[in-house]
DNA sequence: TCACATGATTTAGC
DNA sequence: GCTAAATCATGTGA
């Protein structure tokens, strides 16, 4: 290390056009003959400087050593101060400060809502929970489901946290460590040859960060994108209409049935019905609004289906009676007499 | 593949 | 907000 300026400052010096650091220099000595040369040694400076790339690495340090001793060095180290101060002005409006990565900020925070990143505690299920609260559906049938969500969401979590370590390993002990130390050891080098403020060593140092962290948001997101396939799919599949099982349907048609002169359950009743079919409310008025409307419609294609429902809730009755007990609702009879001749009134409702 | 069954959604009336 | 009615979309069995 020697003490020869090697980062780059201001050289103010101006007094010839040109490069008036090199005129100042060349002003400095006798002129006359002897100035023809400094031009002829100005010109061999500019030619091994021009050639040095094409030389082997050790004629070119050698070179390098020549050119740092080389009398006219102070002299054309001020001409490049100035080409860049001329230079680096026009571009470092476009270079500088940029605002704080805001895309990165949005998968970091999609990635914490959905439970990917941060802590575990069941961020996947509170998300499947969301979506399920989206779908507007309920229930244990569904539950199959949710934890299908549950169990992909947490693959996906286990690559992204899997990848995320390689990327750290990498990229913190290897890889960007390594070669920003490298670059900043070039630069430091070369800032003997040509001005180079530590301004620009850092921002060299930022670039190479960024290129790296562009791996890092890459990852994330393709971490989000798989997410959201995840949930639109889940989604999707609640949409899906699912016959409700076997159970479930004798229990709302045992009431419809029992209950036909009034088929309109209470809320009660209906969250009563729900819980027993497990399914939501809503899915209790649903059915019951389709059945309402489609036994009205077509009375004679479910009077067979009526007289079985009444048949098997007299049988109960009947079986209830001779045990001393009371039948208990939804499953009585309705009062309004015989499902043979239903009276369905659809104005007529019971709460 | 088709017809029918059925759960969900939409629209309009109250 | 509840319901009837129409309609849509999907499941199911022959």
């Amino acid at each position: 290390m020697d003490d020869q300026p090697r980062l780059m400052h201001s050289s103010h010096g101006v007094g010839m056009a040109g490069h008036p650091g090199l005129a100042q220099h060349m002003q400095d000595g006798t002129g006359g003959a002897d100035g023809e040369g400094r031009k002829q040694d100005i010109g061999d400076i500019l030619q091994q400087i021009m050639t040095i790339t094409d030389q082997s690495l050790d004629e070119a340090q050698a070179r390098k050593h020549a050119l740092n001793c080389h009398r006219m060095k102070p002299a054309l180290f001020n001409v490049l101060c100035e080409i860049k101060e001329k230079t680096v002005l026009s571009i470092r409006g476009a270079q500088e400060e940029e605002p704080p990565d805001a895309q990165l900020m949005r998968l970091d925070n999609m990635l914490l809502a959905e439970g990917v990143s941060g802590p575990e505690k069941g961020g996947g299920s509170a998300a499947a929970a969301a979506a399920a609260a989206a779908a507007g559906g309920a229930g244990s049938d569904n539950s199959a489901e949710h934890s299908d969500y549950r169990a992909k969401l947490s693959q996906i979590r286990q690559i992204y946290h899997t990848e995320l370590e390689k990327y750290e390993q990498v990229s913190e002990q290897m890889a960007c460590n390594e070669f920003t130390t490298h670059v900043m050891n070039l630069l430091r080098e070369q800032s003997r040859t040509r001005p180079i403020s530590p301004k620009e060593i850092e921002r060299m140092v930022s670039i190479i960060h960024r290129k790296f962290s562009s791996i890092q948001m890459q990852l994330k997101q393709s971490t989000c994108e798989a997410v959201m396939i995840l949930r639109s799919r889940f989604l999707d599949a609640r949409r899906k209409r699912r016959n409700f099982n076997k159970q479930a349907t004798e229990i709302l048609n045992e009431y419809f049935y029992s209950h036909l002169s009034n088929p309109y359950p209470s809320e009660e009743a209906k969250e009563e019905l729900a819980k027993k079919c497990s399914i939501t409310v809503s899915q209790v008025s649903n059915w019951f609004g389709n059945k309402r409307i489609r036994y009205k419609k077509n009375i004679g294609k479910f009077q067979e289906e009526a007289n079985m429902y009444a048949a098997r809730t007299a049988a109960s009755a009947t079986n209830v009676s001779t045990h001393g007990s009371q039948a208990n609702s939804p499953s009585t009879p309705n009062s309004a007499g015989g499902y043979s001749s239903p009276c369905y009134q659809s104005d007529r409702r019971i709460q």
